[in-house]
DNA sequence: ACCAAAAATTTTGTCATCAAACTATCTTGC
DNA sequence: GCAAGATAGTTTGATGACAAAATTTTTGGT
């Protein structure tokens, strides 16, 4: 199977212009634009979800238990890239609103597992169905090129991360 | 010169294995590839911002003033995408340290203009020396995608904030 | 001249993030 | 079997972000 995956090209049309003045001294940094256009796009999401009263920070949680169920604080924090720490808060309030429940480890008494309820199990649905309809608008923004997209934005997470 | 601007490919190489774990209700979610992404660039900037001390959130504020010496803190929200109420802490450290001024308007006392100070244009150089180190690492990671990439980065950002 | 509306900034409140310090528990070497 | 070190989770403190409300000043209409 050699060349087996087609090769995306990425057509790199003109630039459109924005309505938002973009400062010389960042206008090929790929830091900025990686950094601006995340923002874009987690602020939509945010944006949406907030309508339902909910909390993004919810959704990388519920939807990796919902996979994975019964992880470890420690394991979850790994999964999701965030600080064991930053997951404390968020567990406690999924746990307060019923929709996961720690059960110890009778095996080490430091450690618990989580573990999503048939409630976190709805809340995870409902997340899922709007961060698709926002994947949907990323993708039909992107077109083509989103596999190749993604390729360069995991090379820049392992380069970065391992090298 | 028809054809002028290269279109350059993007390689869809085979997914790099990663020592990371990525859910698979994730692995083919642009958003999710994109806030990685930035945040790996995001922390890896940090680092060698926090190893001279600095703070990164300094250096977009610096950068921009030392182009458009003179913008009010509305003006600067704007160019820099903050929030203007995001900037007053910021403003306020540049201030203390020295590296910035403010100048009132003397048409309109709400307002004042923000200028660098000769300290402040000596720390943004240093933190612009940063920054290129950090930009040429991406750049190599990036290589012959970058303009492409830019591009759709900023197609992003444009279709969800006016679309 | 006055009063309402708009505008520029700051304040306040909430949230997410990391790093470092802390507590409790487990594991290992001796 | 015990002390030293590692690990799991939490707490605390700093940063940086947004939104909503408050403040001050300007502008506009009558």
């Amino acid at each position: 199977m050699a060349k087996s995956s087609a090769k995306p090209k990425l057509e790199a049309s003109r630039p459109e212009e924005s309505d938002v003045l973009i400062p010389a001294a960042f206008r090929n940094v790929l830091g900025y634009h990686l950094r601006v256009a995340q923002e874009a796009s987690f602020q939509a999401f945010s944006t949406a979800v907030d309508k339902a009263d909910l909390k993004p920070g919810w959704y990388s949680i519920l939807t990796i238990l919902s996979e994975y169920d019964g992880l470890t604080p420690s394991e979850l924090s790994r999964v999701c890239g965030r600080d064991r720490s930053t997951l404390t808060a968020t567990l406690k309030g999924l746990a307060i609103r019923g929709m996961i429940e720690r059960q110890q480890n009778p095996d080490d008494q430091r450690s618990y597992s989580v573990r999503l309820t048939d409630e976190g199990r709805r809340m995870q649905a409902r997340l899922h169905a709007i961060a698709r309809k926002h994947d949907r608008r990323l993708d039909e923004i992107v077109g083509e090129d989103k596999a190749a997209l993604i390729a360069i934005l995991a090379r820049i997470v392992n380069s970065l991360g391992n090298g």
